[in-house]
DNA sequence: GCAAGGTC
């Protein structure tokens, strides 16, 4: 509450209004009518699914304005960077730690926009989101984007556990604080499984189609960490019932017939699997075959009412009694629940809340002609409501219970409301009261019993019309009566495999190993059926198919130490999921262990892939073909520096017309940063070399220009564009903050010919739209290495008359020889010596040679000779006029930026340069640059004595010096 | 064309 006590300081009391969002539109819309009282006012948000409510409220003891409106379920999604979402882009095993991200899917970013602009408005944030797990994550989900547009809020955690007028009230006079640490795991829980589940779904789709070309060329062969398991149960009693070998047995069966009544008698020793030994056992009997009654128990036997409902229970109980599949089940009670017809249907707690009013709950029933009668009875009769109470809790939601009635329903919502309610009633009410009889008898030392029994009351029984409870009546016996059956004889019997596993037994064995979620437990058998991995038999009994069957057989023969079909891996996660929770464990910890165990199965399952091959095939009956390893894409692109935006990796990137290059954020498209390349340029590549200045995360780009824009620069050359030096942002035109489309133009087009999906996308991001959380990994940061501060590097002047030449470090420079393959080839040139990376020296300097040496400029140099710069100091094109007239097919220097962002520079090719009062800033020829700046400018010797415009540091602007030797670094 | 989790 401290956080609270807080944020609250910052506000006049008086004015605080409150954007309160919910989980989904339905539970809104209630909120806001028991918190309005029935006054809030509707209006539209930006999406369908969130309308939004207004009406004033008390928070906290002061009058306010609330704006309520919803999300729809999770706003964000993990998802890959943009590299490594084509399939055939990368090994699958790299999924397993390649870059992902958050980023709001297209259908969610009218609701983002929604609570984007409405907590403009407001100074204070509800999150009134499901009270579970995934309600913490999707409500700091809320908060993130709220917190994004308007720091200065208060936010507040309404947690409730039904929508009903008291609760929410309630939830309103107690608001908390979000819960971190819940939201945390979910994040490691999507990631994980997003990884894993592509890696593997990757792998064996990709594996497979491959194989067995004439199955599986088109049929996508998922992996998912509860899919899986939920495949592997059914599988393992597929092999239960196949493997089976059923016994005969023997048994002795007694009946004694009295008038119409005929009583069957149970051989205490059951069942032997000797005939021999039956008919031994028989045959003592028969030799006098009298019963002796030797004892009568009469006690009462009572019929327990149900615990009340959770979901695992009600798909369960909904699926055996009424047939209606778990998916069907949740749908529909869904729906009931955002009607208000009934509460929250994802729970796993069978205990009623102290607080509930639960005798209110029954008189709402009392007026139903089918079980009115029997609320009436629970209110007159059994003195009020007396719940069974079971052991679970989940602390978030109560038993599932109707909290309104309903009497318009039809179909399976009336069979599933009707059900809910019967259950309700039934939980609250009384046990069943009967009386059992238990006769002993011998036949000559062997024992026989029957059983009887008289129901007293069925109470519960009445309403609760889905379980019978048979009296039986047996003939009055008493202790010292003897009789002689009327049969006793051998019956032979067989034992019988179990049945195929029926979904209510699928959903208990997924609940029991924690094998996804009670709203999750439908869904995951759905997949397996859409897969063909399962089918059902008779309407009831799910069996795997051969493809099922053998994947799973597949892994089994693997004999690993954690198999993918098998429930430990995700049992173990969920454990460690709920350490997150408590605080006990860190997410990072928790997904590197994940990870590192998610790579070794991987690495175990290549290792002897061989033989999952074969099982398919087996079950298959099918002859694999040979494996083609797929030609993964080699451009994976390495990453060229942090996004200053996300925080994700940027990265140089193709463009998709094939004409060039641009860096692009691999966040996109959640992420829109990019940075266009507008100078002409012949190769540019990022190397492995990082920066020195902006460290490890910054790799240094080697460019080989067109136009090279740094005079006397080697070209190639290999720059750092992470904003260690201003100048060569400036003289590429990059701008590391604006990325509003500064730079956005493409190299050489214009911007309408760039590809459509650059053309609409990055031209429309702006800061404020990201839509991008990085996915931060505890040694990353989401910022980019800022410029460090760079080390001060006194001037020190080359003695002019002295042949030694001294780098940076006051050392002399040594000579070396330009190896590559451009027109410098062979050129010599003076580098730092020490080449010490900590001493940052980027001494470089041509040595003047024979060829080499100042040049006359060319009176009427073609633009390949000379380079002519426009008034932003970009190489100057050449362009010829194309317009009828005196000036047509004369050549121009122009600015190479397109139109509209051009300087209008302007000169005549054939223009007399050396007369000067030109704009242009005058370079020297292609692959006859001097030190940087021309030499002069280095302060330690002139190289060219060609005539120029003075040229001025890049960084702080005087003349006398460049960014190399600048005295104010 | 990948997961599981929300919800419409």
């Amino acid at each position: 509450m401290r956080l609270i006590s807080y944020v609250c300081k910052q506000f006049s009391p008086e004015v605080m209004k409150y954007l309160c969002v919910a989980e989904k539109n339905d539970a809104a819309k209630n909120i806001a009518k028991f918190l309005s009282k029935g006054t809030s006012n509707r209006r539209e948000g930006l999406s369908k699914f969130n309308k939004i409510y207004e009406f004033d409220c008390q928070v906290r003891g002061q009058q306010s304005r609330m704006v309520m409106t919803s999300v729809s379920g999770h706003l964000l999604n993990y998802e890959f960077s943009s590299q490594y979402r084509s399939w055939n882009s990368c090994n699958p095993v790299l999924l397993l730690d390649a870059p992902v991200n958050k980023f709001c899917p297209e259908n969610n970013i009218k609701i983002k926009k929604t609570l984007e602009r409405e907590i403009r408005g407001c100074n204070g944030l509800i999150i009134w989101t499901d009270c579970d797990r995934e309600g913490e994550n999707i409500g700091m989900e809320v908060v993130n984007v709220c917190t994004e547009v308007k720091r200065n809020i208060v936010v507040y955690r309404a947690k409730f556990s039904e929508i009903t007028g008291p609760s929410v009230f309630r939830a309103l006079n107690n608001l908390e604080e979000p819960n971190k640490n819940v939201s945390d795991a979910v994040n490691v829980r999507q990631e994980i499984d997003l990884r894993t589940g592509a890696a593997f779904t990757r792998f064996q789709t990709l594996r497979y189609k491959n194989v067995f070309p004439n199955i599986l060329s088109d049929k996508l062969v998922s992996y998912g960490s509860c899919q899986f398991p939920t495949l592997g149960f059914i599988v393992d009693r597929y092999l239960l019932v196949q493997n089976f070998i059923p016994e005969n047995f023997w048994k002795i069966k007694m009946n004694h017939k009295v008038g119409d009544l005929s009583t069957d008698f149970n051989w205490v020793r059951e069942r032997l699997f000797s005939k021999e030994a039956v008919m031994m056992f028989l045959d003592i009997c028969k030799d006098n075959p009298v019963a002796n009654v030797e004892n009568v128990e009469n006690k009462p036997k009572n019929k327990w009412r149900p615990l009340p409902l959770d979901t695992i229970e009600m798909e369960k109980n909904i699926s055996r009694k009424l047939k209606i599949t778990a998916k069907e089940t949740m749908k529909v009670a869904e729906k009931l629940y955002t009607q208000g017809f009934i509460s929250y249907p994802r729970t796993e707690t069978n205990i009623f809340p102290k607080e509930l009013n639960l005798r209110e709950l029954v008189e709402q029933q009392t007026n139903d002609n089918n079980w009115g009668p029997f609320a009436n009875r629970i209110l007159e009769e059994y003195g009020g409501p007396n719940p069974r109470q079971g052991k679970k809790s989940d602390q978030a939601h109560p038993p599932i219970h109707p909290t309104k009635y309903a009497e318009n329903l039809q179909g399976k919502e009336k069979q599933v409301y009707e059900f809910i309610v019967r259950h309700f009633l039934a939980c609250v009410s009384q046990d069943a009261v009967g009386h059992e009889t238990v006769v002993h008898t011998d036949v000559s030392s062997e024992k026989f019993t029957a059983r009887g029994l008289i129901i007293i009351k069925r109470n519960y029984l009445d309403v609760y019309i889905y379980e019978k409870w048979n009296a039986k009546e047996i003939n009055d016996y008493k202790i010292g009566d003897t009789f002689t059956p009327t049969v006793l004889e051998m019956v032979e019997g067989q034992t019988s495999a179990p049945n195929y596993m029926t979904e209510s037994e699928l959903i208990a064995i997924m609940e029991k190993n924690g094998i996804g979620t009670d709203a999750t437990h439908a869904e995951h058998i759905e997949t397996i059926k859409s897969r063909d991995y399962v089918t059902l038999r008779d309407n009831n009994y799910f069996i795997p198919t051969n493809l099922g069957l053998g994947l799973v057989e597949g892994y089994n023969q693997l004999e690993m130490e954690i198999s993918l079909s098998k429930p430990v891996l995700r049992a173990n996660f969920e454990k460690d999921l709920q350490l997150i929770c408590n605080g006990v464990k860190r997410p990072d910890e928790v997904l590197n262990d994940q990870i590192t165990k998610y790579k070794e199965v991987y690495q175990q399952v290549m290792l002897k892939v061989g033989l999952i091959d074969r099982t398919l095939a087996q079950h298959l009956n099918d002859t694999p073909h040979e494996y083609q390893e797929p030609q993964f894409q080699t451009n994976t692109y390495r990453s060229l520096m942090k996004c200053p935006r996300c925080g994700s990796d940027i990265n140089l990137r193709d463009m998709k017309n094939g004409r060039g290059k641009f860096i692009g954020c691999s966040g996109y498209p959640g992420c829109k940063y990019v940075i266009w390349l507008t100078f002409g340029y012949s190769e540019i590549e990022v190397l492995d070399e990082s920066c020195n200045i902006c460290g490890p995360d910054v790799k240094k780009l080697k460019i080989k220009f067109d136009q090279n824009p740094f005079l006397g620069e080697p070209n190639p050359n290999v720059l750092c564009i992470g904003g260690c030096d201003p100048a060569v942002l400036t003289a590429l035109n990059i701008s590391l903050t604006d990325n509003s489309g500064a730079n956005n133009h493409s190299r050489t087009e214009a911007p309408s010919s760039r590809p459509a999906q650059n053309n609409t996308s990055f031209n429309n991001a702006r800061p404020n739209q990201s839509v991008g959380i990085p996915n931060v990994r505890p040694n990353q940061s989401i910022i980019p290495n800022p410029p460090r501060p760079t080390r001060v590097v006194p001037p020190r002047n080359l003695p002019s008359s002295d042949d030694t030449i001294v780098c940076n470090c006051n050392e002399p420079a040594v000579l070396l020889t330009c190896q590559n393959n451009g027109p410098n080839n062979g050129r010599q040139f003076y580098k730092c010596y020490c080449n010490d990376p900590s001493r940052k020296c980027n001494f470089f300097l041509w040595a003047p040679e024979e060829g080499h040496g100042p040049e006359p400029r060319a009176s009427a140099a073609s633009a390949e000779e000379e380079e002519i710069k426009c008034k932003c100091a970009m190489m100057a094109v050449t362009k010829t006029v194309q317009k009828e007239g005196p000036n047509k097919g004369k050549q121009f220097y122009t600015c190479p930026k397109p139109m509209g962002s051009s300087c209008n520079f302007f000169k005549w090719v054939d223009e007399d340069n050396a007369a000067g009062g030109s704009t242009s800033y005058r370079g020297r020829a292609r692959g006859r640059g001097r030190g940087r700046g021309g030499g002069a400018n280095h302060g330690n010797r002139t190289l060219s004595n060609q005539p120029r415009a003075p040229r001025k540091c890049g960084i702080c602007g005087q003349e006398g010096h460049t960014r190399t030797r600048c005295p104010n670094k």
